[in-house]
DNA sequence: GAGAAAAATTTACATTGGAAATATGGAGGC
DNA sequence: GCCTCCATATTTCCAATGTAAATTTTTCTC
């Protein structure tokens, strides 16, 4: 590789097939992304991709890893706006969902099923990176939750999962089109009128 | 249909097809769910369920149907046995996420993003009902929530979203091996131990 | 420059869902 | 009772897809 520019068969085929990826996922949905669409959007051959990612799947956990780290980087866009650590929260938790609306095809991939059980290095790592942001802002909060933590990490624990679970519960209805949207007609609320109250206790 | 017994060509194909899909959804998973592995089950061509169903998606979409409908009697069983109203939204609750955990493979299907789109009626009908049964709980549940409400109806709106997001989220996280039980080891925690405190305002 | 390694192509193949034409068997009219 | 009709199911065929193997092309190393 010496200057980048159509030095080899292709160049940088890796993150071209990635950035192609997202392109189609955007343009015509999950549904098109195969393996032979992103081979030819880019000009290579449908077997091209095997050497670089393990199957059609493996090239799917990049597209799907990269997702994640454009969400976290969503999230914490967010906090880093603010101070209050209240407004954080709630910086934190529209970007969830901001980001699932601006990209549902992309939210759909990251957390399909099928790429689960992978155990993608690179993903799980994404995955971790995203979730990180949550756990950060989640450390230190209170709120009106069932009896006293049981162990030592476990109050911790419980705010991130509510956290985590609540958010994404939010995002993937609204994206696929469940819940209250669909059953009766009426537009979902916005999450910050939904969502628990939250309250530090510094 | 004389005696229900290989009168016809098969019999009750229809029926047939869609209990294969589920025993074939619990004994191999999502992936295995193929039109002709279902209709081989059954000892029928591949091409027999055309006459039935409108394509994969369309017997897919059936099964789908039927998972609802078992996920609201799980939901609706735990209702049914206590007649304190906070006892019967911790039932309806664990009713949500223990039918998700027993049939993990048809709870994804069910929310699968294929089967969304398609405007199956006995999908959607089958959606609504299990939607249903958590919205008969929410019906004048208190928590501590963000401002007044907006409209007439949006006070209902509100628990109902905020408890379907949150056991809808809890579950998928549960199921799809996210969430901090993922992400450090960390056995994810009960959902009654992470649901925020609700009461009932009379 | 020659050989080795990497990258990409060509070719072939098994699976899948679906379409079209054909066969089958029961229901109902006469 | 026989015959026609129609829903049901089968057979055959096809296009799309992911993958593997063999081959070719390009780049890198020495």
């Amino acid at each position: 590789m010496k200057n980048k520019k159509k030095n080899y068969h292709h160049g940088d085929l890796k993150p071209a097939l990635i950035q192609a990826g997202l392109e189609l996922l955007e343009e015509q949905g999950l549904e098109a992304l195969t393996l032979r669409a992103i081979a030819a959007r880019v000009g290579v051959s449908h077997t091209a991709p095997k050497n670089h990612f393990d199957g059609l799947l493996g090239l799917l956990a990049a597209i799907a890893a990269e997702g994640f780290r454009r969400h976290a980087t969503e999230m914490r866009k967010g906090v880093e706006a603010h101070s209050n650590r209240v407004d954080r929260l709630r910086a934190a938790t529209e970007g969830y969902v901001r980001f699932a609306r601006e990209n549902p095809a992309l939210f759909k991939l990251m957390f399909s099923p099928r790429l689960k059980g992978l155990g993608d290095p690179d993903l799980i790592a994404a995955g971790s990176e995203s979730y990180g942001v949550l756990r950060g802002i989640a450390d230190g909060l209170e709120w009106d939750r069932p009896g006293p933590a049981r162990g030592p990490g476990e109050e911790a624990l419980r705010t991130e999962t509510m956290l985590w679970a609540f958010a994404h519960g939010y995002a993937s209805l609204l994206i696929e089109g469940h819940g209250p949207a669909q059953s009766d007609g009426a537009p979902m609320l916005d999450i910050l009128d939904v969502m628990p109250v939250f309250h530090y206790r510094d």
